[in-house]
DNA sequence: GATTTACTTGACTAAATGGTCTAGTATGAG
DNA sequence: CTCATACTAGACCATTTAGTCAAGTAAATC
């Protein structure tokens, strides 16, 4: 019944790009309107407002971008080390595009809309911080992994898994606020300081 | 000559407290012009605009409040794994006590606001570069001694206080977005296995 | 005490912003 | 074909916002 609509998938894709890029206060609804080509009326009848599109707009990211990819990265077929090098590495790689093609680091989103609207809008916060646990899975999974095939201590996998996370998530909030892709580039072995092992060389071939 | 002011002042401390709890975006120049007695004529009769309050406001709250409490932390008085456990616990307490208080934990406004604006106002991002900096240095000059002291490994000190910084400052972030003070109770133990130590039990006394 | 200078005041403007509403349009179901 | 329905268009409104300005006030200097 009625006419079928792309608008909303449309103005997730979007809003994804503009707050990464800028933030979410500072992007507008008519800036995310623009930028989508569509109309404010249209806006309005597909959400109430940026925050609900905001959580769709997450979930649209991770569908579509992150976890195909984190799959890809955490593949059981490699060794654990190897997944957390493919990780970092493709990380780092997609910076560096991405700074060559805007001349900016961006970080991560979850991070960065995290801290901004914490205490201004709960909802999305919330959001975030399940997001997180999300991306923790794939480590504390490898993390038990590497314990069983005996890469690294048993100390407890989900404790570590946190840090590990936690030390990256930091070097990407680095990287942006310093527009330095340095701290990426250190974490292959910041990393294995924290997990006691040696993460190894990425292998080149490997692009996801 | 003229009258004497103090309206910069009362500007700086009242945008570092707005900013720190909401958002740098979030805060208008009404807000901080309200909250702070001021009226707006003479707002920009100090300043500008929002960003060059923003960067004496950092230096304000660094030479009133970080400083302050850093030198005495990290006081070469006490052993170099104990002004590590003073610096973490010292941040949990306060964390504490502001929930306490506001009933939110508000995380490192160095962070928050850094990332926040590291696409808008590069001026500001740099100067938060700055001050992150100037933590660093407290933990690489205590790292330095604990090599000596033949507490830590000799792993390169340098790297080890951008590793150990870089995780303080993820935690807070973690902290502020879920907010829950638990990333900041696991601290000293992560930071322990990021420097192969034992972070020792915060002596109760201490309270700086 | 006069004068100069540093600062304050708050009304004002122009632009931007979130949000509404009505008139319309495309499309799927019968 | 037709009609109900799902969506779109974009003008419109009330607020809020950054920023200006001319008139006023307090204090340091002589």
């Amino acid at each position: 019944m009625g006419r079928a609509s792309d608008t909303p998938k449309k103005l997730q894709a979007d809003l994804c790009e503009l707050i990464w890029q800028q933030s979410y206060g500072w992007v507008t609804i008519d800036a995310i309107c623009k930028h989508a080509g569509v109309k404010k009326g249209s806006f309005y009848y597909a959400y109430p407002d940026k925050a609900a599109l905001a959580l769709e707009a997450f979930e649209y990211f991770w569908r579509t971008h992150s976890r195909p990819w984190m799959d890809g990265a955490f593949s059981p077929s490699s060794d654990p080390l190897t997944r957390l090098s493919n990780w970092l590495a493709g990380r780092l790689e997609k910076t560096l595009e991405c700074k060559e093609l805007h001349g900016k680091i961006y970080g991560c989103p979850l991070y960065s809309v995290g801290t901004e609207i914490s205490t201004l809008e709960p909802v999305v916060a919330e959001k975030v911080t399940e997001l997180l646990r999300r991306y923790r899975r794939y480590l504390a999974s490898t993390l038990r992994d590497a314990v069983a095939d005996g890469l690294i201590k048993p100390d407890d996998p989900d404790e570590v898994a946190r840090d590990v996370l936690t030390l990256v998530e930091g070097a990407l909030t680095q990287a942006r606020i310093s527009n330095s892709a340095d701290p990426l580039r250190r974490l292959p072995s910041s990393v294995g300081r924290l997990i006691g092992a040696t993460i190894p060389e990425a292998s080149k071939t490997l692009t996801l």
